[in-house]
DNA sequence: GGACTGAGTTGCAAATCTAAACCCACCTCC
DNA sequence: GGAGGTGGGTTTAGATTTGCAACTCAGTCC
């Protein structure tokens, strides 16, 4: 069977980048599957036993991960035939949403500090995570943030709204 | 009716923040609801026209995001009372995933440019999202990261792992 | 030959989602 | 003062999706 996007939505996502990344990717295996293989995983039996997920699903998951090219298998035994799976260059570039998740979910419920830090390989600190004016230098907090139309937006939606502080 | 999780794997959430975030908040409908309540949709009525979710999906995920704290309700009108959702300082503090998530669909899908751009409030300027080594001032690749148990980590998980390229 | 492994597929019950209908309190128009 | 509209829901029934267990299949180990 064909992996079909989970999607409901799919109109909607030409015009919003975080509706087709939500579509394609938003429901919670997919984005646990996508933490396990930043974290190393590669077999099909390992995926299963660190997630608890159903095979079926995993399978399913997998393949759709595959079809969008953010992962791909490589043979790693060719009697039989054995598969690993590994992030492609697309699938590797999604990691700021990882640690944009992990780093919300580490500032409102890891009382203790967090579970699992990230840090720069070269020197062992912490990493963080920040969104930027590069014209003005400075870190930008919610509120100091708006939208407007981009080049690909839908020529009749064309104001722009104030994000929310 | 009370909201409850949508979860599987609540015995990992606690071992890690990722699964802990999207065991609450990691379905399609309410990633978008935030996405709303960024732009400033505030009421039942637009969200339902906006996003097309059924109703009572929307009624009992805006219930969740209460519980959670990421939403209050606010009176605007007495008689009859009517309330606007809007977003708490924790819901607000979401805003870097819904970025990162933006990021990711503009850099692979938005071939005529993003459909929407998100500015620096006061001087007009596309913002940027990044991961850094506040240590060594750089930006960092995935490829340059690795994890470590943190100081919430469950003891018995004791060795690190590399993050893949 | 028999047990075991990795990677799935199949079938069915249980949970979730969608759509549409219904409800209630009020307001406006005529 | 009745008819219709608005905002914000709840209820219900039917379609999808998910979760779980059992089964398959190809090949290896002993």
């Amino acid at each position: 069977m064909t992996a079909r996007p989970p999607s409901p939505l799919l109109h909607e996502a030409s015009s919003c980048s975080i509706a087709t990344t939500v579509a394609l990717l938003g429901d919670r295996w997919t984005l646990l599957i996508l933490r396990d293989l930043f974290r190393g995983t590669r077999r099909f039996s390992d995926f299963q036993s660190n997630l608890g997920i159903a095979r079926n699903l995993l399978s399913e998951r997998l393949t759709r991960l595959i079809d969008y090219d953010l992962v791909e298998k490589v043979l790693y035994q060719e009697r039989p035939p054995r598969y690993e799976y590994h992030l492609t260059p697309k699938g590797a570039d999604f990691s700021p949403v990882l640690i944009a998740l992990m780093q919300w979910g580490d500032r409102w419920y890891a009382n203790d500090g967090p579970p699992i830090e990230l840090i720069h390989q070269t020197c062992g600190h912490p990493l963080e995570q920040h969104v930027t004016c590069p014209s003005c230098h400075t870190d930008l907090r919610p509120g100091q943030i708006r939208s407007r139309p981009g080049p690909g937006a839908i020529p009749e939606i064309a104001d722009g709204h104030e994000i929310e502080e």
